[in-house]
DNA sequence: ATTAAAAATACAATCGATTGTATTTTGTGT
DNA sequence: ACACAAAATACAATCGATTGTATTTTTAAT
């Protein structure tokens, strides 16, 4: 037995017994109530055994263990994030408007991916939530689901902010852009430059981003006294293949399209590589036009035509929000809509 | 008294009470550790009894308190990562990555940014402690500093690995690529394509990544039997801005020089803008090698030399190597070189 | 039926900090 | 010096789950 002892010693020093405010109270013959208290600066404890105790707790490298604090106060300062996929900059991005602002009132993030499953999903919600997380902040995966979890965020009676991807199955406070207005007015700017048969790649359409662009392309069309043809919807996941793809199918008929709507830019680049190897010239041929504000489509040659999305500033205010609600000040549920402008490059000008 | 009761639970109807173990207890005349171990599924517990515990607990819609757990077993199953910047491609990636990995058994990431700057890092590390993480991952801020908050990790036994940038301070596990054969290589490959005058833009010289590329720079140049020169080396942090200003500085010069190899794409891309927008013609009278691969690169035009540094890759396994030491099989403290290879793009060839 | 062994469950301490209440100490006025 | 209020500190319960030990119940063997 001390034979095992001597063995621990030996090789796992590392493993250092933090002090504790128990520590702190028996090395200066006093009660922990009152090193807590003197720690957290409270008035209840006379200036001098105040200094006493910091320092004190400064000498035996004391660190607070939220653990146990977090559990006797029921606040984490935590808020849980989930995400399709973190390495899409539009996400990094709002990530990092959100930390902007949590960080200031002393708030760290959990960041997690659903890379787009609604089961993968579920199970971050469980896990957050079982780590009482103070709140979460949510942009729903694409694919469809009955929305349970998402009930069970409600049921738990934790703050819930959506953003990017709106969320229907509860009430709740969305942050999104006017994805239908956006949609509307590029469309709208690709048959003022003269196209007629203009392709939309769709991506998946029970998420809302998509439905709403759908519809803006649908709309402006109308307007414009352009009769809409399904065949010329294309819906899939927007990933690089799924573009290569549909600029393969497109290359294959008797009539090509004059324009590309793409929901994304990832899609948008891809078709628009496959278009141009096969010697098809843009924008003199097909223009594209892409949704999403990547840096890249600055670099594409041409310079690919997009929507900003404002990412970071839709961070900020989805954190505030969540805040807000954590802090208790209760604002009615309501949609935020972000700014968000269409930015006309090379790819879709009109070539005389 | 009452009223304020009453007052609390029609306004605070969200804040429903979750069950605990004991609620389970009291419902089922069992004691709360029998319930803890029937729904840890322990052989200590009867299976009829265990089932009646589990399907109890699911009708009260139990949910076990990860605070509560952490705080008695000492573990989180929570790992904390700083990085200088989520946005960054390489960085999202790399976290991405990990994400894999750690996910498989049950852990999640606690992220963080640092900005590059050595206080919040040093802040950051503090919390991520004072939160019980069960180990850290960190790609050192390149801001000089006095590495305490690193040796508070090591005070704290916690295990820690570093990726990207090198750690001196400590001895511990460092995830890194071969900066300097990289540097080396892509040096030689501009001398080879007849490069005699290569400009170098380095990154702060405290952090060993720039360090190294600064080497490779150097040597390259000496065995090829070029000299040196002090003033060939612009030292910044790398930005867009800085990119821009030191082509600003270059054009200013009697004498151009045939090359520039940047130490990371973005300044390389910012430099070669404005060289392009001054008439230069790249390649054909400056080449501009990059460093670090972002997705950009491959469609600035002309397309951007780089070097990729695998950071899916290296996230997989700057994780592995951090649970393999919370799962306590000890490795002996070491460098990982993550395999990683110098693109040719347009942006160095030769011209003839 | 008796009893030892095995199985199942109950008890109680613990993790570390917080906080309402009780107690002790200090300070003031007379 | 005494009473009394105010200030400072101590006590003890609590947050919710875990776990070593003690106790009760069940099973099996004689």
């Amino acid at each position: 037995m001390y034979f095992v002892l001597l063995f621990y010693f030996i090789f796992a020093t590392p493993m250092k017994k933090k002090a504790t405010i128990h520590d702190i109270a028996r090395e200066l013959n006093i009660n922990a109530s009152t090193v807590s208290r003197a720690l957290a600066d409270s008035p209840r404890v006379k200036e001098k055994t105040k200094k006493l105790i910091q320092e004190k707790a400064a000498e035996m490298g004391y660190s607070r263990n939220h653990l146990a604090s977090n559990l006797r106060t029921q606040r984490t300062h935590t808020i849980g994030v989930i995400v399709p996929n973190i390495s899409r900059h539009f996400f990094s991005t709002v990530i990092g408007g959100m930390e902007e602002i949590v960080s200031e009132q002393g708030y760290n993030l959990i960041i997690c991916q659903s890379h787009d499953s609604a089961e993968r999903e579920a199970q971050l919600v469980d896990t957050l939530l079982a780590n009482q997380v103070d709140g979460i902040i949510l942009s729903i995966a694409t694919e469809q689901s009955d929305g349970s979890h998402i009930q069970r965020i409600e049921a738990s009676g934790k703050p819930v902010v959506f953003f990017d991807r709106e969320c229907k199955t509860i009430q709740g406070h969305n942050v999104l852009i006017d994805d239908f207005s956006r949609a509307y007015e590029l469309t709208d700017s690709l048959i003022q430059n003269g196209c007629r048969h203009i392709v939309h790649l769709g991506g998946n359409s029970e998420a809302s981003i998509y439905q709403d662009r759908l519809r803006g392309y649908k709309d402006a069309l109308e307007k414009n006294n352009i009769e809409f043809q399904e065949d010329w919807v294309f819906k899939s996941r927007l990933k690089q293949l799924d573009g290569q793809e549909i600029a393969q199918q497109l290359l294959a008929k008797d009539k090509m399209p004059d324009a590309i709507f793409s929901a994304n830019d990832v899609a948008a680049i891809a078709a628009m590589e496959v278009l141009q190897k096969a010697g098809i010239r843009i924008p003199e041929e097909i223009k594209v036009f892409g949704f999403s504000g990547e840096p890249i489509s600055a670099y594409t040659s041409p310079a690919l035509s997009t929507v900003n999305q404002n990412p970071n500033l839709m961070g900020q205010k989805t954190a505030e929000l969540l805040l807000d609600q954590i802090n208790g000040t209760q604002l009615p549920v309501h949609n935020t809509i972000i700014p968000s402008e269409i930015i006309i490059r090379q790819s879709s000008l009109k070539t005389d």
